[in-house]
DNA sequence: ACCAAAAATCAACAACATGTTCAATAACTG
DNA sequence: CAGTTATTGAACATGTTGTTGATTTTTGGT
């Protein structure tokens, strides 16, 4: 399999246009006030054509959605061996983690579809998978070897914490508009990591 | 007016039983794979008695989250006031602080709707008004004087961060079924507050 | 206990969405 | 170019929506 399964042209044109559809009536309206007969007069396809490729909506969301979490964890393998010390390290040169900046230049490259999908028209049940995908890992190179093997009730809330935290950051990032570069992300990435709430910020 | 303006038994059991019946299919099956006649079937009402009520599904839901909302906004009135010293003193002594106490059992007591609403049949308007609501006071009030005037784009990011980290907790609390007291929450979300990342845990 | 007011019920309605099927047409691959 | 395959357009039964009108039941106040 060289490239992907759908080799047809018409195919991939219909696919496309399903997503960009998809994207701009989330935007406007909400997931569920869009039905199949939107998707497909904005798409400017027949609704057969719909049903010859997906189940439903549904099936046409979580397509997408599992692409960007299959890319997604792909990128976190490159996080696999991280020590807290490297981030020390590169923190001290002010240097972002190369692992950052491919993770966020990939989450700009989705931005559309993640503007919508993370948004108030969006899925409810994509920013936790996002969250543990992206942020579970990283909180558990994190998190102490004592911790990760018994976890009390504290470690619990204290992964919830942290991991919904750089969820946020990134939600954040997203919502309005990804101004900040991939780099200067990595760099607030890192920069929070040696912040407490109970003191004040050190510039 | 002394109570609600529906006084009449009949519009409130109807609007208990719409209440019920949306949580319950929200478990079920999602948002939007309920309907109104499925509400209707579930709550055993007339088609006719949803619509005398509300306008749509989403009218229903939103109601129910404004109730909350409102709710939580007069909780955070009693916050009003509170200094980091404060916390530090509670803190010290192991003393859960009376606001998140409250805070806490007013969560519980709407349990039902917010394991519901957040959860992955829920809706994805809801969290981040929890978030604006709950957490946001609580950061302005742990944000430097220096930093609440003119933020720079650092600080808006440390604001997402620590609001939604505590939005995190909340929902993981809310999710796993509430096993921890109110008093216990409001110690750990205490104890979150001294702690960062790039450190191991003291216990 | 009664009565007037108000809510719930039942039935019917047009407009629209759904998921499926079919024959006909168009576009693509090798 | 020829065979394959996707797209189109139309039709279908089924279910949802929001509204309306007439009828029955429940309620609150006197």
């Amino acid at each position: 399999m060289p490239e992907s399964a759908n080799t047809d042209r018409r195919i991939a044109r219909s696919k496309r246009a399903l997503r960009t559809a998809l994207i701009e009536l989330m935007e406007e309206r909400g997931l569920d006030n869009v039905s199949v007969n939107d998707l497909c007069a904005r798409a400017d396809l027949n609704r057969g054509t719909f049903y010859n490729h997906f189940h439903d909506k549904d099936d046409l969301l979580t397509t997408l959605e599992d692409e960007i979490i299959a890319d997604l964890e792909r990128i976190q393998d490159q996080m696999k061996g991280l020590t807290v010390m490297d981030l020390v390290r590169y923190r001290t040169r002010k240097q972002p983690l190369p692992f950052l900046v491919d993770l966020f230049d990939y989450l700009r490259e989705q931005g559309d579809f993640l503007h919508a999908v993370t948004g108030p028209g969006g899925d409810i049940r994509f920013a936790p998978r996002l969250r543990d995908s992206v942020c579970a890992n990283l909180i558990q190179s994190i998190l102490h070897e004592r911790y990760r093997e018994n976890p009390t009730p504290f470690v619990e809330y204290y992964v919830a914490f942290f991991a919904t935290a750089y969820l946020g950051v990134i939600e954040h990032w997203i919502e309005t508009g990804m101004k900040e570069s991939s780099e200067e992300m990595a760099l607030i990435a890192m920069r929070l990591f040696f912040i407490k709430p109970g003191e004040s910020i050190t510039l």
